[in-house]
DNA sequence: TCCTTGTAGTCAACCTGGTTGACTTTATCG
DNA sequence: CGATAAAGTCAACCAGGTTGACTACAAGGA
């Protein structure tokens, strides 16, 4: 019998594919899993910096830094001075940025909804809340929830 | 609201994070998760070779032997003649490969029991039931299951 | 005010785990 | 046989991260 952490991977990357299919069916660039984990969280926080990034991701602040220049050079993401410091610049999505987000968030929303197809909409919900309850559980004292493996 | 298949891989990572810090605490060589797919691997086949592996595992047939010859430097594995190919080798796990695998299988366990602690041991159950249906579904016609993330 | 210490960000070198491509040796099938 | 395919290796390369050294600016005392 394969160990249920084992099933939640093989399970997610298989939603990744099939995420990726959808995008890909858009004829859209197929951006990486760290990315869409850097617009949520410029989405959330318009005064976010490239080191804030990199606490959120988990990752250091060179790795962010290389992350956002990439999404910056593909036009989903902005680069302006910081109000208050001079070192710091605020990173912020841009329409285009916006926009992507928008798409990828109603393709996740297909995607589970093929998850709903197959085992119901209840089972699904039920899911939801017992992973939610044990990534509250285990993050513990932490604030920020721990990040995906990607 | 994070989507459900977000949910699954901060899930799994958490449950990676339990594991190493299991075997760390038995003072126990962390390998890396596509390890433990190979050792499974190894485990159920008995005649494997490195061409098969890298199937399995999703990989080339470069990456499979590489992973080998680490696991071999090791001591976890062997190679020995394949009796009818000439071409060939079979990689068998070791004494110490098997021994391994029964640690880790007894961590994982105990990683879901954390699980279940959590959540219960019925969602637990539900919750691989339908995760196995959802796997089975998307696999489709294809044999193999789709492998996870590493 | 100046001076020390800390922080935002970049540059460069390197590591890891994969890739593609070329190759040798052995199998297999007409 | 001879052509084609398969197992495995070697070498070059790539992507996405890391560590370390550095610059420019910030902030809080003496």
């Amino acid at each position: 019998m394969t160990p249920v952490p084992f099933l939640l991977a093989i399970a997610y990357r298989a939603m990744t594919e099939d995420f990726h299919a959808r995008l890909a069916e858009l004829d859209r660039e197929p951006l990486r899993p760290a990315h869409g984990y850097t617009f949520r969280y410029l989405a959330e926080n318009p005064e976010a910096t490239t080191v804030g990034l990199a606490e959120f991701l988990g990752v250091t602040k060179q790795a962010a830094s290389k992350a956002v220049a990439e999404l910056h050079n593909w036009g989903y993401v902005e680069r302006k001075p910081h109000p208050t410091d001079r070192r710091a610049h605020i990173v912020a999505l841009t329409e285009r940025g916006w926009e992507y987000l928008g798409v990828a968030d109603r393709l996740w929303g297909e995607v589970e909804r093929g998850l709903a197809d197959v085992i119901g909409a209840g089972q699904v919900a039920a899911m939801a809340d017992s992973l939610g309850a044990y990534i509250d559980h285990v993050s513990g004292g932490r604030s920020a929830p721990p990040r995906p493996v990607w």
